[in-house]
RNA sequence: GCCGAAGUGGCGGAACUGGCAGACGCGCCGGACUCAAAAUCCGGUUCCCCUCGGGGAGUGGGGGUUCGAUUCCCCCCUUCGGCACCA
């Protein structure tokens, strides 16, 4: 009997797999099959590849796999997010460069994903930070500076004192840098942009066709756009021919007017301090706030301020308005300044309490007087306007879009719609990126490298020390260059990409491997279309976002065929333990490599698949706490092996029940790959293969059960399956080449099927009836229960529930 | 606070369109094999009661619809994730 030796087999298939290339995507124009093209989020080289990992590309794999034995011709391509901060760190750490790290994690990365069995074209491979990748991440920049959808400007930025960069204001989490943990610091800046925002609606609007992703990226997403239909103000400043705009979601209560906020930032402010005469309390206000995190939340949180001693003019009613600055007024959103609305907004509220502002009424709740005196919170539901001249009597929210109508027809200010999303803050203060193609020239300004002379190396020899500003500019010979324009000396930009951008477009690269005349060829990418993307819910945000940008704006400019670039997403839960997330200072971290070479690579992907499903975090403390303890599906696989092995060697006919189990076993596994089901589909494998030792050890045969078997099992424990098909059952191609068993709806339907006998509800009895038996068949066997007489009693049937094969209901009240 | 997802045995989790709750696996218990152990194989395993035929309860809690609810509706509780002065 062949014993199950995953030590043995893996490495032997690996070798042989790698021969006969069977993982290739074909671009044969003559190739007929369906496209499938399955995308796994690239890894990151921090090390070796780690639990989560192998979680995320057990399920692409099986995708990918799955996809091939139906037919398709499947691009599961492979590269690696290798730029970026944190090999940086780690080769300052270590006393070496950043590309060797980097280098030296992605070899061990791509042995390892080789030895795990992924069914990876090879031929594809991208690294983000080989020139010839990034030439085209630059070409990627330039094409949106000409797009104008790349600016540079000076503005205060999130700064992380630790990392010496700025962040997007993505990578800041509650005033903390996303990676290292600092608390982040403003820091008034020249940053380059991508001016996502312009995208902002398509963004939004989009997220609808997205039928295939889980739900809640999607809400995700739209929350982060963060879509506000209002109006915009103008306002007159008192004693200037200034004029400021506010933004509201509530034109509604302009008649409740009571005070005025700038942000600290907004330009009249300083004129306006000087015009009011304000006191040194205000001007200490400003400067402390100038200086604090643009993300520091105590900070806003408050409700101080100060007056500035100068008024402006409520356009509605000409009323003059007392102007505070305070930090609760944020620069980034709107317009930088908002009108007081204290009755009818709770942050106005607190700060009019605060600073003993006048608190007016001007939405009347329905069956309610409120009263400004007694009010505790500002009322921000429905009502009927009141002391709002021409819209007094008009019913509140329905009137917010005509007083916004009314407002342009008086030339007062119009609708308006904000969003939350800000533009794309992409240069980085950092060495190990995609220098910026930018050269600064006196005469000219901004001039794009040329496209020919790309890419802008990233020399090698460079102290890439943090320093405050990039490392690049203490690189002569990388700095000193002349204006494509005009030739004369001018200096290279020395800041580099947010590793993000290099994220946004690979999945282009893969369609176009080697291509030396672009990104990537247009017929390549419409003929390969994302199928499937798999990947973390951490993305949901960032990657996802700007990869759709970067899509759509492509798009505009006629480079792809698409608006979206994926159209199916699958997020896998993380892998944790002992239900905290795996990491360093607590000490808990499992290595996966170890594991598959103890117990195979194969028990490593069933054990994941297997665990939850995929989507659902995995707790591995509780499913394989004890790396001793063989896995229990190691100890299946080890069963399906002596099994098969038996059915191979066997002879005689096959019972029938073991047929029409086969067949809805395919049935069943089909329906459960299609849907990521991985863990059911695997609970049906099992089963399928206990039946088989009891036809076996009955004497049966079992030849064909474990020709499926073995097939469906390919996607899953690809080396096992391997094995099995040629090793054991003697086929001579690989079983990655065959063809998905297909079955029979009439062999997979019961023959027989358990008939519940129900009394008021309740099951009483479980009779074996043909599958065809018929109502007055199934009625006949009900009323011949014993069982269910008993249950009946000398009650009299009122009521008979007859669902025939499966149940009968015989109701007795 | 707002948005989203989810609550099923000791554990991970099954259950098609409302029709056998707990598939499958882990763990545990018992047995076989063994001098013994490991490995392997076989059997049992929601809880309570029982005269061993069976009976009762049971899918976070409370209501409702229905012959029948893990599944549909309403209210509540809890957990997880995201966002959070966004004007």
């Amino acid at each position: 009997m062949q014993r199950y030796e995953p030590a043995e087999i893996e490495p032997r298939w690996q070798r042989v797999w790698e021969e006969e290339g069977l993982y290739r995507a074909s671009d044969d124009p003559e190739d007929t099959r369906p496209r499938f093209y399955a995308l796994d989020m690239f890894p990151y080289p921090s090390g070796d590849l780690h639990l989560g990992h192998a979680e995320a590309f057990s399920g692409g794999d099986a995708v990918a796999r799955f996809r091939g034995l139906q037919g398709h011709n499947v691009l599961h391509p492979i590269g690696w997010d290798s730029f970026g901060l944190p090999a940086e760190n780690a080769a300052i750490k270590r006393g070496i460069h950043p590309k060797q790290w980097t280098y030296e994690n992605i070899e061990q990365q791509a042995r390892s994903f080789k030895r795990m069995g992924m069914s990876f074209d090879w031929t594809r491979r991208v690294q983000t930070s080989d020139p010839e990748y990034y030439r085209w991440t630059q070409w990627l920049f330039l094409k949106l500076f000409d797009m104008g959808l790349a600016y540079r400007k000076n503005a205060p930025a999130n700064w992380c004192p630790n990392d010496q960069t700025v962040l997007a204001n993505e990578q800041v989490i509650n005033g903390f840098c996303e990676r290292c943990g600092a608390a982040v610091v403003r820091k008034d800046l020249t940053q380059w942009f991508f001016k996502i925002t312009d995208y902002a609606q398509r963004l939004l609007d989009d997220v609808d066709t997205l039928e295939e992703w889980p739900e809640r990226v999607i809400t995700m997403q739209r929350n982060w756009i963060g879509r506000s239909e209002g109006a915009t103000v103008r306002f007159a400043v008192e004693g200037t021919d200034d004029d400021v705009e506010v933004f509201t979601t509530r034109p509604d209560t302009l008649w409740g007017v009571t005070f005025f906020v700038f942000a600290s930032e907004h330009p009249l402010v300083p004129k306006l301090a000087e015009l009011g005469g304000t006191s040194e309390e205000a001007r200490a206000l400003i400067h402390r706030l100038q200086a604090t995190p643009l993300t520091n939340r105590e900070q806003a949180e408050s409700r101080e301020g100060v007056r500035l001693g100068v008024h402006v003019v409520n356009p509605v009613n000409g009323e003059r308005v007392p102007v505070f600055v305070a930090p609760y007024v944020l620069m980034e959103y709107g317009t930088g300044a908002v009108m007081g609305v204290p009755a009818h907004d709770q942050r106005d509220f607190e700060f009019a309490r605060e600073h003993g502002l006048e608190i007016r009424v001007v939405i009347q709740p329905p069956e309610e007087e409120r009263d400004a005196a007694s009010m505790t919170e500002a009322y921000d539901h429905e009502g009927v306007m009141v002391h709002s001249g021409p819209f007094d009597g008009q019913r509140s929210p329905e009137s917010i879009a005509k007083v916004a109508q009314w407002l342009e027809e008086q030339g007062l200010g119009r609708p308006a719609v904000t969003f939350r999303l800000r533009d794309w803050l992409i240069s980085r203060q950092r060495y190990w990126g995609a220098p910026i193609p930018i050269i600064h020239c006196d005469e000219h300004g901004e001039v794009p490298v040329p496209e020919a002379d790309l890419p802008v190396e990233l020399p090698e020899d460079v102290d890439f020390r943090p320093g405050g500003e990039s490392p690049l500019a203490r690189h002569d010979r990388f700095v000193k260059t002349t204006c494509p324009t005009c030739g004369r000396d001018a200096r290279r930009d020395t800041d580099t990409m947010d590793t993000f951008v290099d994220s946004s477009w690979y999945f282009f690269r893969y369609c176009s491997p080697g291509y030396e005349d672009g990104a990537f060829r247009r017929e390549d990418v419409e003929r390969w279309p994302v199928s499937q993307y798999t990947g973390g819910v951490e993305h949901a945000i960032l990657h996802l976002l700007y990869a759709r940008f970067v899509t759509k704006a492509l798009y505009d400019a006629g480079m792809v065929p698409f608006v979206e670039p994926f159209a199916r997403l699958m997020n896998q839960g993380q892998v944790i333990f002992g239900g905290a997330s795996m990491s360093k200072s607590k000490g808990n971290i499992v290595e996966p490599m170890p594991l598959v070479e103890r117990w195979g690579a194969d028990s490593m992907r069933l054990t994941m698949l297997f665990a939850s499903p995929f989507e659902d975090d995995i707790d591995w403390k509780l499913i394989a706490g004890d790396p001793d303890r063989r896995p229990g599906a190691h100890q299946w696989l080890g069963r399906v092996f002596a099994a098969v092995a038996d059915s191979a060697a066997g002879g005689g006919d096959e019972p029938m029940e073991l047929v029409r189990l086969t067949h809805r076993t395919i049935r069943g596994v089909t329906e459960d790959l299609e849907r990521f089901r991985f863990n059911v589909a695997i609970s049906k494998l099992m089963v399928l293969s206990n039946e088989m030792r009891q036809v076996l050890d009955a004497g049966g045969a079992a030849r064909g059960a474990a020709e499926a078997l073995v097939q469906m099992l390919a996607p899953l424990a690809p080396f096992a399956a391997e094995e099995l098909w040629r090793a054991v059952l003697g086929h001579g191609e690989s079983v990655h080449v065959s063809r998905w068993p297909g079955y029979d709806d009439a062999l997979a339907a019961q023959e027989t099927l358990t008939l519940i006998v129900q009394v008021d509800g309740k099951v009483r009895d479980k009779v074996e009836v043909p599958a065809d038996a018929d109502d007055a068949r199934v009625l006949e066997l009900a009323h011949a229960s014993e069982n269910a007489r008993r249950a009946i009693g000398d009650r009299e049937v009122a009521k008979e529930i007859v669902r025939a094969p499966k149940l009968v209901n015989l109701v007795t009240r």
